[in-house]
DNA sequence: ATCGCACACGTTATAGCATAACGCAATTGA
DNA sequence: TCAATTGCGTTATGCTATAACGTGTGCGAT
């Protein structure tokens, strides 16, 4: 159950976003993909909803935009909860993790007799140069 | 510097909220305040702003949608990091607030020279019921 | 008092994000 | 071979959010 071969939209789709600076949306991705081939969302949508899947990538909710994960060899074990810091002067996305955390949140959720199945944290303000 | 007297409108909104079981998008709200003369979003949208503002609501960003808080005396002092389990099944919202996560997320943040403006903490699941 | 400013409001139009529903092609395994 | 699955392409549509314009009102400063 490891991440199978990407299919081309998949691919050209990882590769927008790995050799992307920060985040994109689904529409820029498609604007650079056009040349590819590419002529609408779904095209993007679908190839996104696999790579989330298979972990290589996530979706930064407070943006409505993607990321390649940073964390390359996280994707075969089970991987746990994802951290953001997110820049709003450049845009800069830092992505992190941590047990302490993590612990934390699992133990608060069961004392509600929570099920979690997605856990988001994304912290949004300046890095360091932006200050 | 506390809450404000709201306007008409804001306060149209505030009830819309304060009286529905979980959280809303700005168009239910908006086809919700139908009768009272909302025509167009953008009369949410403002409302909504300030609101956020005053701490009165949060915004649930996993969901493009928006609570009332359920904390009602924190709108004075300032208020920390807000954390939500979401159930995917009934639709609840829980809001907490954990002072342990606030301080290790924020030892991390500081590690990175990054200053916080806004946390998002979210936690998509299945509540007690729902399991 | 009236001018200027800030703020809420109303409206129309548009931008930006996401999915429904259809059909086709390739793959696989019973 | 047939059926099931998966990916793909296309068109259309729906949901979320904001831009840009103008109006009215209250209020303090001159």
């Amino acid at each position: 159950m490891g991440t199978p071969q990407l299919t081309k939209n998949q691919s050209l789709v990882m590769g927008a976003l790995a050799h992307s600076e920060g985040p994109m949306s689904a529409y820029t991705i498609l604007d650079k993909l056009r040349d590819e081939g590419f002529r609408a969302p779904l095209q993007v949508y679908r190839a996104l909803d696999k790579l989330l899947e298979y972990g290589l990538v996530h979706r930064l909710e407070s943006l409505n935009a993607f990321v390649a994960c940073t964390c390359p060899h996280e994707h075969e074990h089970d991987r746990g909860v994802t951290a953001f810091t997110i820049c709003e002067g450049c845009g800069q996305v830092t992505e992190f993790h941590d047990a302490a955390i993590e612990e934390r949140l699992s133990a608060l959720v069961r004392a509600q007799s929570f099920k979690t199945e997605k856990t988001t944290i994304e912290i949004r303000g300046h890095c360091k140069s932006c200050a």
